[in-house]
DNA sequence: GGCCCTTATTATGGCCCCCATAATAAAGAT
DNA sequence: ATCTTTATTATGGGGGCCATAATAAGGGCC
């Protein structure tokens, strides 16, 4: 614990505690702040004063039920600040403007570029930056930065992609060049712990002290927050889920491994399998939808079929969510979090994917020794957003020290 | 983050960062105690006045050396306190005191009685704290507590062993029934967290922030140190690498599962193949040391033989080496710690299955995409005492708030 | 030996934090 | 119009840290 060199912490983690309650419980009169918070009355009717000064709350009205003295009632202001969220981990880009309060104000949507070329892309988030700075909904002065959600490994702190191989970029400094382009503070996050992130302020998480988020796509990651925090780990490489070894000797994969996870149960893997058995001639309804050449076959209509029940579709999906749900299994035996939550595109499209997962996790043939099968296990809330929204809301965090109770600051 | 209702917690905090200092750098002057916290002189002056108060701390010379006056030189006192602690996991229970900085004093050890019963235990402790309070090296005023390292799931906080399959006990109240036996506090943590505990305030891992620590006997199981605290999951139950699947489909578990690393790798998985491959005739050394009945056999004997180079019993070993390097190697890829530490029996007595879970781990053969290769990974420093100094240990942290650098109080 | 120089240690005042208690304000109730 | 009741503000106390200014206690030098 490193020494603590002015009592003045003591009012900043007081006015994060103060602020984090207004934002989670909505409106209440400073009394009723006062005994959630163990607090004095003059103490905080004070931090409350300096919210109020910092814009970060308002009065919106006063009570006069009962006897006594009509209560002022206070509330977290969502209009304080705003931000953009970008998530480059899809088939296509999403970008996003939220409030303080995590509300969507503007959507954006773009196809991916192909090849995604760093310069294509700092393009675009430019021209989105500039219409949203533009939009009816917000105060340009009142933007706080934007955040990226990124499918890369990056270095701590610095905003730099070290590598991605969703995006073939290698050793870019992503950040600078972005707030050069865009003109105002950026904040990187990789895909899965931005989802986490997403989920543990603004979405399914937002009681749990230990949750993994896991986001299985293309590729399959992890967000880890541990204590109520994020964990990055020693490297900031924490959470390759995708990389664990699952089949001694399997198939090759992107990292230069074999057996990996995400190279047997991925996005690539459910397609390539799908299209290996229909060249096999296993009959399949995505036999006619290929029209004759099962490599016309897409990600999307296997997920499909196998929603409707193919048997083939069906067969290949479910072997998908045998693997990670073993290797999320394991990653719950081992962390014991409080819950999970998956996300990701085929989380999102495939209904099968997510409760062959959940079953295999839960599994409920085993004694209740350690007690997974009673652990929640839920999609997330924020669905295909949650990249882009827990991104945005990581600038409202490293800015103004929102949302973990910690030294709120000024907008 | 809970509000603070006292600037007092300030002065605690910064005086367990004093304290801590002068615990692991050793005597140093006030000054040099101010530079290293960066906190004025007037304020790490009063807080060593504090700790020489407590007892926490003594000057032990003064150093004229170069102009100037003299600086006093102080130290951290070992001798404040001792504790006890037992570790019940092995075939022979261990029992040590020791002071605060964890120099063991004394040392007992006693076969574990068969079959192990509660009572048989509690009096085997009782009486060891009996002794040790009559050492000579102990003022028995000074005896903090007891710990205790346990091979069980345990419940949190309450010392309430729920079940534990290696001593056949199941929901037993036993730091309760302890205290009444010893008469002093007792704390109980499972082995591998208390092997962790140990490692990283008193041993190989002093630095590591994010520590991952295995051990390997008749079980596999994980202490998790996170940001530098012990991480214990939401229900306590974290750490349970044994119980992650490996083999689809495998050998039966206790837990009641298939496949589990403990059943496929840990000490009877190795006694058993090697059984298993001597009674289906296979050439080895063993065959002469068994005398004709492979039943005769021993994990120490198959150890020492694959250790010797017997071809059999390195081909046994050295399997379960690679099931549990991998098993480790997947926790460091989704943890990303700044080190991993290997302990228990089998790690210490047998070199080939160290070095073979070291060489798994760091697969020199992958591209350095994950830093895992460049990780360092060692032998617990305290060896087969890591989980009694860990469990003693913890009692000088439950009560008196030593190795966190938070909250030191007075013995 | 007395004086200067250097570094350690102590004293003082300022600012901030929280708390406890008492005074003041602003309603409904009678 | 007074009496409750509850909300809000004022005041003083104890504690934290800091900056700065004394004061102490050596060595070096003449």
């Amino acid at each position: 614990m490193e020494p603590i060199k002015d009592v003045q912490v003591v009012r900043q983690v007081n006015r994060g505690a103060v602020l984090e309650l207004l934002r989670r419980e909505g409106p209440m009169p400073r009394t009723a702040i006062a005994r959630a918070t163990k607090l004095t009355a003059p103490t905080s009717f004070a931090i409350v004063d300096e919210l109020v000064a910092a814009g970060l709350v308002r009065c919106v009205a006063t009570s006069r039920s009962s006897p006594g003295r009509p209560r002022a009632i206070f509330q977290f202001n969502p209009a304080a600040a705003y931000s953009l969220g970008v998530d480059l981990s899809g088939a296509s880009f999403v970008g996003v403007l939220i409030d303080l309060s995590a509300r969507v104000l503007e959507t954006r949507r773009v196809a991916r570029p192909n090849p995604p070329d760093v310069s294509a892309v700092i393009q675009w988030i430019a021209s989105f930056a500039q219409e949203m700075r533009s939009s009816p909904a917000l105060d340009p002065s009142k933007l706080a930065g934007l955040g990226v959600a990124i499918p890369a490994l990056l270095e701590a702190d610095s905003g730099h992609v070290i590598t991605s191989t969703n995006l073939n970029w290698h050793d870019v400094p992503f950040a600078r060049l972005l707030e050069e382009a865009v003109g105002t503070g950026v904040y990187l996050e990789n895909t899965p712990r931005s989802i986490a992130l997403c989920e543990r302020w603004f979405g399914a998480a937002s009681e749990a002290e230990h949750l993994l988020c896991i986001n299985i796509g293309m590729g399959i990651g992890m967000g880890l927050i541990i204590d109520g925090k994020l964990y990055v780990g020693d490297d900031a490489q924490s959470g390759e889920l995708g990389h664990t070894a699952v089949v001694p000797n399997g198939a090759p994969c992107r990292c230069g491994g074999r057996g990996c996870l995400e190279a047997e149960a991925a996005g690539g893997a459910i397609l390539r399998n799908a299209v290996d058995a229909l060249q096999r001639g296993m009959a399949s309804s995505l036999a006619e939808t290929a029209n004759g050449d099962p490599r016309r076959i897409t990600l999307d209509m296997v997920v499909n079929a196998a929603d409707e029940g193919d048997p083939l579709a069906s067969s290949v999906v479910r072997a998908a969510g045998q693997m990670i749900g073993t290797a999320v299994r394991n990653a719950v035996i081992l962390l014991n979090p409080t819950m999970v939550v998956l996300s990701g595109s085929l989380v999102h499209s495939s209904q099968l994917l997510f409760e062959t997962v959940r079953a295999v996790v839960q599994n409920r043939a085993l004694p209740p020794l350690h007690r997974v099968s009673a652990m929640p296990i839920v999609r997330a809330q924020l669905g295909l957003l949650a990249g882009a929204v827990g991104a945005a809301g990581l600038v409202h965090q490293r800015r103004m020290g929102l949302y973990d109770g910690t030294k709120v600051v000024a907008p």
